[in-house]
DNA sequence: GTTAGCATGTAAGGAGTTACATGATTTT
DNA sequence: AAAATCATGTAACTCCTTACATGCTAAC
């Protein structure tokens, strides 16, 4: 019955916060917020929403509410779901928190998402989380790369190569933004020379597991 | 009991067929090949074995067998896994197949890191399934995206954006693999110089037994 | 002599999908 | 009136992870 994910349940408070919708609307718009093509099924949503409900952080029209279905608008008796008190409250604590799951990848994609509602520090905190764990995960595929080198045959080369290089340019693309951020929040230089994450930039470290 | 998906079975196959090895090494080797970072768990990698060793596709030297420990190799009676001849065909019929799962993102990574072993057509026509599958994406985004423009903050524009640039990145790569292979398959003037500047496998097909 | 790393496994549970089951409404 | 699409939901199953359980060997 519990644990219908966080980031599904994450995702869902921020849509239902932005304004009130109904289960096959709500769908379609989780599938473009969510890596944009998965397509989650029904058989997550409904029983997620229901989760929700049970927590009262979310509460439906129910059909008996529903004013009489005026010939054009009544397609059935369609739940729309919009955010308790306790929700919105709920959803604001969340998106003003960053623990260390935060910058998985899932997970970041959402927060980013709802970037809009959360507050400059938290935003920056979140980035500079993100950039080190993707910095930690360069520094372990270079070592096994420069370990396995010569072992491998062209494709599987190219294939390291090429992941590489995607990682490389997500972590520029956060340095990106972490400037973007600073240069709103207050004037910080400090030398772009460090790829490899050391203990810098405030506890964001922490070890899971 | 079955159905230890099929990515992972044909990871196994794949780098069982390079060398044999035991289920620990293996599992270093998975993680390497399979996205590089995320960390597959032993809960998951001897269930697998078992199941192809009841298939009769792979076997496992059990500890009889093994040759009297000398004082410097023995760990513990480690079980070294290697293909039967069933496995190595049922590898090699797989290598030759390519029906529309073989595009879908896990899938193709394993296929393409096996491509040294498949022949030309197969891999030419993997990539182009690929190319394909991601062109419709990229459509399906773009639509989406040009029907939501206007209504969303910067955040969530910035992650649509960077999220197509991903996209269309992967099918350039795919692009210059494509080009490179269908180069090696017609008979093109194969001077000493090759193009090497693109960001495609080069050194055509080299040694390897 | 105890910690760290190698090595193999099992049981329980989490997060999702597919396939099924149902019914209203709009389009052809 | 048949087909497509909107809309909601459940049951079974898949694939994977966590946490547990075991024991050997190397190093400190």
């Amino acid at each position: 019955m519990r644990g219908r994910s966080d980031v599904l349940e994450l995702a869902i408070l921020g849509l239902l916060h932005e304004t009130p919708m109904h289960g096959y609307e709500l769908r379609k718009r989780l599938n473009l917020l969510l890596g944009s093509f998965r397509a989650l099924s029904y058989g997550s949503l409904y029983p997620c929403l229901k989760g929700l409900v049970g927590q009262g952080l979310i509460a439906g029209t129910d059909a008996s509410q529903t004013p009489p279905p005026h010939a054009l608008s009544g397609k059935r008796a369609r739940i729309v779901y919009e955010l308790t008190a306790d929700g919105k409250e709920h959803f604001a604590e969340i998106l003003s928190s960053s623990g260390p799951t935060t910058w998985e990848d899932e997970h970041f994609d959402v927060r980013f998402a709802f970037f809009a509602q959360t507050d400059a520090e938290t935003r920056l905190r979140i980035l500079e989380g993100r950039r080190t764990r993707l910095a930690e995960r360069l520094d372990q595929v270079r070592q096994s790369a420069s370990r396995t080198r010569d072992r491998l045959d062209e494709y599987t080369l190219e294939l390291q190569r090429h992941g590489l290089e995607q990682v490389e340019r997500e972590v520029r693309w956060l340095d990106g933004l972490i400037d973007n951020e600073r240069g709103t929040r207050r004037v910080k230089p400090e030398g772009p020379g460090r790829p490899a994450g050391s203990a810098t930039a405030d506890g964001a470290d922490a070890s899971q597991h």
